[in-house]
This record gives C-alpha cells, sequence and structure tokens, in this order.
DNA sequence: TGTCGGTTTGACACTGGTTCTCACCAGAAT
DNA sequence: ATTCTGGTGAGAACCAGTGTCAAACCGACA
C-alpha cells in the first residue's frame, strides 16, 4: 500500500521548471520562492502546482527539505546519500556534509535509552568566510 | 542594546500558571496545549499571553522549543546546561542527551569549511521501549 | 490521426497556528 | 491616592500551506 505505488511522475512543463529553479542554485529555498522566481522566468506556474512538486519531490528524495526558524519549509537540490547540512546564516550557501561519528552515535544513544527505529535531523549554521 | 535590557520578567500569576503547566512534564507541549491545559485546571490564561510567556521563556533559556514535521513549535522544561533531546515519535516522552563528540565535530566541520560563529540543532527521533 | 481515461493543473476558498492591536487591568513607585 | 508602566486578553489580522474541482493535458490505443 505504501511501497508499490511508486507513479512514474509524468514530467510535464510545471515539474521540469520546478526542477530546473532548483537545480543549479546553492542555497535552499522556500516553495514561494521558487513560484517567484519561475515567475520572473516567464514561466507561470501556479503555486499549490509548487507546493505538490516540491512535496512530492522531497518524498521521492530528490531533494531535501529543512524548517527555518520561522517554521517556513525551503527546498534544495541535494545528493543521494545521507547527509547533513552547514548553512550559511546570512547568505544561506549551503555545504553538504557527512559524520559518520555522528550517525554512530546517535543511534548508540538511542538504543541505550530503549529507543528503536531511529532517525534524527541535524543541521549546522553558521557565517561563511564571504559574509 | 541586545544585553543589559533584561527586564525582570514581573512573575504574574498567568506566567506562573504557565511554568507550573510545563514544570513536572516530560514531553513538549505546544502551545496550544498548554492553553488548554491551563483553562481544563481552572486557570483562565489568554491565549496571547500563552504564545508571549512561552516565547519569553524561550528567549530567556528558561525551557527549549523545538518544531514539530508540520511546523508547530512546542516547548519543554530543560536543564540549562547545552543538550540535545532524544524523543518518542508515539508519546513524545524525552530524553536529554550529551554530546561532547557531536559538538567538536561540528565546530571541527565549520571552521574547516569557513564558517564561524557555529551552532548547530540535533535531535533524535525514534518508538521509545513503552510505545 | 482522433478519441478516451486518468493525471495534472491552477484559481480560489479555506484552515490553523501564530502574531498584532488596543482598550483595559494590576502592581510598584511617587 | 494618583500616576506610571508593563501585562493582559478578546478578537482581528496574517500567512504558509492545503483542499476543491472544473478544465487542460498527456500518453496510449484504436
Amino acid at each position: 500500500m505504501t511501497s508499490t505505488d511508486a507513479q512514474p511522475l509524468r514530467p510535464t512543463r510545471q515539474r521540469k521548471a520546478v526542477a530546473a529553479a532548483l537545480e543549479g542554485c546553492n542555497e535552499f529555498r522556500t516553495a514561494q520562492q521558487v513560484h517567484e522566481a519561475l515567475r520572473g522566468g516567464g514561466d507561470t506556474v501556479g503555486l499549490s502546482t509548487v507546493y505538490r512538486t516540491l512535496q512530492a519531490m522531497a518524498d521521492a528524495g530528490e531533494i531535501d527539505m529543512l524548517r527555518s526558524d520561522a517554521g517556513e519549509a525551503s527546498y534544495r537540490r541535494c545528493s543521494d546519500t545521507h547527509h547533513h547540512h552547514l548553512v550559511c546564516r546570512s547568505c544561506g550557501a549551503t555545504v553538504e556534509v557527512e559524520g559518520p561519528t555522528v550517525e554512530k552515535w546517535t543511534r548508540a544513544v538511542a538504543e541505550q535509552h530503549g529507543y528503536s527505529e531511529v532517525s534524527h535531523t541535524l543541521e549546522i549554521f553558521g557565517t561563511c568566510s564571504n559574509c
């Protein structure tokens, strides 16, 4: 029910546009920003569609989602492997980082307290050298 | 400007009530839940006041705030020292954990990429032994 | 190539958490 | 007691995100 219903996800004009907007972009962008960028670029894509598409892409693991301090979701094109983000607080420039030690540590701590099915979120914020 | 304007934060009936609602409670609670709990307990405190108070307490470092997957803020009475949370996905039971290794690692990674003024967020989710 | 059924789209209404507003209240200072 | 100042709260406003539903679209198949 939740596994083998992977519909091919038709590559419509809108979906391509959203994907393109995220391609070649190093920062996290909110749905609204993507929407505006598309509109600015001449593509007309409905806001609902942008939301839907970003969500679908995030579900499919094609992009990563994180929540800003204010609780808004933002998205970014990312590599397939599990990783975390080092985000510049002022310009948003993002570096993907891996931390095998952290992965191990979280699992160990969780199991030690009797927690199973462990997952975690980890984001690092700082000010990048350009800012 | 940002340092010595620490107003004493008058201990009004409402503030005491909010603090009490969070005391002796091991889970994270949203503002609305706190509001309802107070109302149920006979205390009448306005929703705005609950929001304001929780925010003020979080700013003052008296409580911790985290955002649910859906983007809602929830709060919890916490110890003063820097720590992270191991939260049960289904019942919300929370354990505070420390990870000196992780702290070191995040700082090292950030500096290695030229990022300064480093901070980070780390939460671990799992299913606790009771669930 | 024309038709057909399911998929996708998008304008718009709606939701629900959070913040704002502003008249009123309460305790401290004078 | 009066004044002064911050705190309160009911309700309105705000806004990211979701639901709705008729129309547009797509790919397949005849």
